[in-house]
DNA sequence: ATCGGTGCAAATGATTTGCATAAGT
DNA sequence: ACTTATGCAAATCATTTGCACCGAT
C-alpha cells in the first residue's frame, strides 16, 4: 500500500486512527460518504472523532491516496486503484448502472490534444434518463 | 423566453422577484453562484430575501429553465440555452479554459448505445493539470 | 522530549424551513 | 377572494476550527 510510503516520506504519523481509515477505504469497492466512513470507523474504534476522520480524509486526498468526488450535499471518497467505473444514475427512478472508465478515454485524449489539459475522469456520477423511464415519456 | 410559458402552464405566479432572477440568469453568460445571484438581485431590489432566491432557483431548475451544477461547497446556476461549454480548471495554478460541449458528444452517444442511458453533459467543471504546470513536473 | 495528532465542543457557512403577512391571478 | 409567494428568523447539516491534552517517532 503506497499510502504508507507517502506517509513516511512526508514525515506524517501513522496512527491507529489513520490506519483504520486507510484500510476501510482500500478494502471497500464502493464510494463512501464521509458519514459512512465515520460510522464504520466508529464501530471498530468507538472513541474516534469525526474531526479526525475529516482531517485524515483531507490528508489522504492531498497525498493522492484517496479520491474525493463532490456530490449533491455530501462528498464521496474512494481509493485510486485500477478497475474504476463511473456511475450512471437515472434522475427519474434512481436506478444506477456502472460504466467503465475506458469510455472516457477519447475525451481525455482530445482534451489533451486540443487544450493541453491533462485530465483523468475518476468515478464520476453522471445523471440522465434510463431506457425504461424514457419510454414512459416526459 | 420559454420560462414564462412554463410558468403560465403550471399556474405559477410571475412575481417581480422571479422576473428579476430569471432575467439575471438569462442575461448572464457566466455560471453564477447562489450568493452572486443574491447579491446582484439585492442590488436592484433591496428587500429581496435569499430564501426567495433559493426557492426560485429550485423552481426554475425543476421547470428546466435553469441548470444547476453542484460544485465544491456552493452550487452554480446557468441558463440552458445553446452555446454551452465546459470548464477545465487547473488544480495547480487555477487557470480556467473553456471547451466546447461538442467534445462530449461521442461519450453521450456511446452511453446511449451501450447502456440505454440518455445523458447530457452540461456546463461541467473538469479538474486537471494544464500544460505549464505539467512542465514543472510533479 | 518533541511536535504532530486527537477529541471535544463550538463555529461556520450554504441551504432549508415554519409561519405570519403580502400580493398575483 | 383565494392561494401562492415573500420576508424574516430560526433550524439544519456537512464540514471546519481552536485549543488543551495525548502519543508516535
Amino acid at each position: 500500500m503506497s499510502c504508507l510510503n507517502v506517509f513516511k516520506e512526508k514525515g506524517l504519523r501513522l496512527t491507529p486512527q489513520r490506519r483504520l481509515i486507510i484500510d476501510l477505504i482500500h478494502d471497500n469497492e464502493d464510494r463512501l460518504t464521509a458519514e459512512e466512513i465515520i460510522n464504520h470507523v466508529q464501530a471498530r474504534m468507538p472513541g474516534i472523532n469525526k474531526s479526525t476522520v475529516y482531517r485524515t480524509l483531507e490528508l489522504l486526498e492531498r497525498a493522492g491516496c484517496v479520491y474525493k468526488t463532490e456530490l449533491d450535499s455530501q462528498s464521496i471518497y474512494h481509493h485510486p486503484e485500477e478497475g474504476h467505473h463511473h456511475h450512471l444514475v437515472c434522475t427519474r427512478c434512481g436506478k444506477t448502472v456502472d460504466c467503465e472508465e475506458a469510455l472516457f478515454a477519447p475525451v481525455e485524449r482530445s482534451l489533451e490534444e486540443n487544450f493541453d489539459f491533462n485530465v483523468r475522469f475518476e468515478h464520476m456520477v453522471i445523471s440522465g434518463l434510463c431506457k425504461e423511464c424514457r419510454k414512459k415519456g416526459p
